[in-house]
DNA sequence: CTTTAAACCTGGTCGC
DNA sequence: TGCGACCAGGTTTAAA
């Protein structure tokens, strides 16, 4: 369940310990993540890790000759342990920076571990991926401008990476709350002041949740492997049938694009 | 073009 | 205790 917030947390964990490293061994234990991990992440020995950064929710570490691009999928998870540390039988690929390994565990292997020697933004993947949402050309004027004669009911339309990214179900329902909107309402429909509200909810649910250190993931580890959990106190999210934390009305579940969407009848509107 | 749904995978939970 | 059914999550791909 790793949304925006936690693969940022996961970027921040990890960085300090791998900048200005040189990767000195790359193993593989199960090749076939979301797709097959490409042959070229051998030629990863022997290249410094100049930098990491976060697009989406995919995870960018430039080496030198090319760029290792990491998806956490929905039950993925990096963290920085000893080489001799045991190995679980979801742990899949490991990267070592001499005394330290960087591994991946990933339960349910819908993550992605690829690479390109290319820049990074002109991959696939990537190429046509939306505005980011901490970004301040993320604002109520450009969500206004950008919902204009679409039909799609705006929490779908938060959900589209392709419009913006990073916004995943939880904090698409949790976003919607906060805003006071009615997920079914058409994102054409949206007056300005409500996609002002709207932005502004999506990045402040985004930072709370940055802030605490990561929260969807219900098995969340911090990547020092120290438990990192942290469960946001969701007012939507997960909540069917309990009292909606500001009116009392009991939070309604209905399913929206094959996924689960909570709101509050009362306090949301369309 | 847009919209919808299936697929990928595993572990946890529920009812019987 | 076992077993089947179903759900969660993000994203791509295929189909309508």
């Amino acid at each position: 369940m790793p949304e925006l917030p936690e693969v940022e947390t996961t970027c921040r964990g990890i960085s300090p310990h791998l900048i200005g490293q040189t990767i000195t061994a790359v193993r593989i234990f199960h090749p076939r993540l979301r797709w097959p991990i490409p042959d070229e992440v051998h030629t990863l020995v022997g290249r410094t890790i100049r930098s990491i950064t976060r697009r989406a929710k995919y995870l960018l570490m430039d080496c030198e000759t090319g760029h290792l691009i990491v998806h956490l999928g929905m039950s993925g998870s990096l963290r920085i342990v000893a080489p001799d540390a045991p190995r679980g039988k979801h742990d899949h690929v490991e990267i070592q920076v001499g005394a330290q390994v960087l591994r991946l565990r990933d339960p349910r292997r819908f993550g992605a571990v690829l690479w390109t020697e290319q820049p990074p933004h002109t991959h696939p993947l990537l190429a046509h991926l939306g505005v980011e949402p901490l970004d301040a050309a993320f604002d109520g004027a450009s969500l206004y401008a950008q919902t204009r004669k679409v039909n799609t009911p705006i929490k779908l339309f938060v959900m589209d990476a392709k419009r913006v990214v990073g916004v995943g179900n939880i904090y698409a329902s949790e976003s919607l709350f906060l805003a006071g909107i009615d997920p079914r309402t058409r994102a054409g429909k949206l007056s300005a002041a409500r996609c002002e509200r709207l932005a502004k909810a999506i990045k402040s649910v985004l930072r709370a949740a940055i802030s605490a250190g990561g929260s969807s993931l219900r098995d969340f580890v911090g990547s020092d492997g120290a438990s990192g959990y942290f469960q946001l106190n969701y007012r939507a999210y997960d909540r069917a049938g309990a009292p909606c934390r500001t009116c009392g009305q009991l939070i309604r579940r209905i399913v929206m694009g094959q996924r689960s969407t909570f709101f509050c009848s009362k306090c949301q509107t369309r």
